[in-house]
DNA sequence: CCAAAAGTGTTCCTGTTACACCCATGG
DNA sequence: CCATGGGTGTAACAGGAACACTTTTGG
């Protein structure tokens, strides 16, 4: 039985639902690449690519990303596993997703040979897409929306430095709804993962407080089964 | 590129990691099987196998469970996926994870031809286990635990008449502490997703209200983005 | 009448929500 | 001095946690 499969088998992908956040535009960003070859040529899709033998699905999906995009994540994790037959018009192929984050400062997408190009796209204004990819992105941001509320995901889509104001909006932009000013403050600043750096931005109005994020207090309170609601 | 990835490939399995409560034992079991073949021969693993190649993940993780034990889920939903190279000594083998629940009244083993024989073991004495399938059966336990106090799971672990002090019962064993009997009443009752069905259960002492659980009632509530904590 | 499990309310405390004004800066 | 975003406190409310006794049955 069991011993026994040996052909046929199954190819094995990796994709990533990679989320980024422009202020500028208030809106989380996906990344998507045109496909430069069949099938679905021309069509957006996420990056990804088969997994080699000797290689941890992790690393494939790093790998790819870098061949695609050579964009650097600051956050990953794994999504779910696609695996229905006909998801792909080859042939089987079982595909993992993960869910990636990446901070503004990183966002610059340096084109690779693989991927005819590769765009950041507003989540509520996204292509047709090749595959079931648009299931995929769906659970992306399911998981994505459910996680901020109880772990501080937003840190990971915001520079090094970030005031609240800039926390604040990576969450709103996330969720689709308004947080109140003194209670959001009050919430993160509670648990004490957030310090302030001493330096100020400088914009056009009053300056304000840069933080940063103190992960090995995160780690440790983690550690202690310590909850991170917002 | 991608598209020439053609041989070698990795197998793809899946394994099932299925809990049931024994009230007799107040305690939670998991459903292993003595392997019957190498690699691990003689070694309790999970139940599980290779994948089809027509099959979608889901069926495979039924149908494995029905070679190896003839066992019916009463619920299931994908884990984890591993696939570190080296998981497995006969090659690349990528295993999409399972968790699985039964209830009592099917916990009966009927052995099948793949597997020597298949045993319920408590969660706390565990035997030495095939593969990293004990890591796997630990993002089990974590997720049952985490799932537990915001879905109504004990459900799918108990039959379908049941006393709250059952209900209770569940809950604690998974949990592995204890719960005050009236703060969890006054929560599992508010929800009204509990009927009484008028019958009691009548055993040493004070005879026990007997309830069904109204599934219509909760898809409904679920579809209300409606939380149910425990 | 004793043993054992079923069943039932209230109080306290914590955390969440709602809400409005002053401050610092640049132009 | 005006426009703009930065920054702050309090009061009402809801939900969670702690807690002990009465009821029903079988033996």
């Amino acid at each position: 039985m069991a011993y026994t499969y040996k052909y046929p088998k199954a190819d094995h992908t990796v994709d990533a639902v990679v989320f980024g956040i422009d202020f500028d535009e208030a809106a989380l960003k996906i990344l998507l690449i045109e496909r430069a070859r069949e099938p679905f040529k021309g069509n957006w899709a996420l990056p990804g690519g088969f997994v080699e033998m000797d290689e941890d699905l992790e690393a494939a999906v790093i790998r790819e990303l870098r061949e695609e995009t050579n964009i650097r994540l600051s956050y990953m994790e794994q999504l779910y596993t696609f695996g229905a037959p006909g998801r792909d018009p080859r042939g089987r192929v079982i595909s993992t997703a993960f869910l990636g984050l990446v901070q503004p400062g990183h966002i610059a997408i340096q084109e690779g040979s693989d991927a005819a190009k590769a765009i950041w796209w507003n989540v509520n204004e996204l292509p047709g897409l090749a595959f079931d990819h648009a299931e995929i992105i769906k659970t992306g941001v399911q998981r994505l929306r459910s996680k901020i509320s109880w772990q501080p995901v937003g840190i990971e889509l915001l520079p090094d430095e970030f005031t609240l104001s800039d926390l604040q909006q990576a969450c709103e932009i996330i969720l689709g709804r308004t947080i109140d000013k003194r209670n959001f403050r009050r919430k993160v600043l509670k648990f004490g993962v957030l310090a302030p750096t001493g330096n100020v931005r400088k914009e056009n109005y009053r300056p304000a407080q840069l933080y940063q994020f103190d992960k090995k207090r995160y780690a440790l309170l983690q550690k202690q089964g310590i909850d991170f609601e917002v």
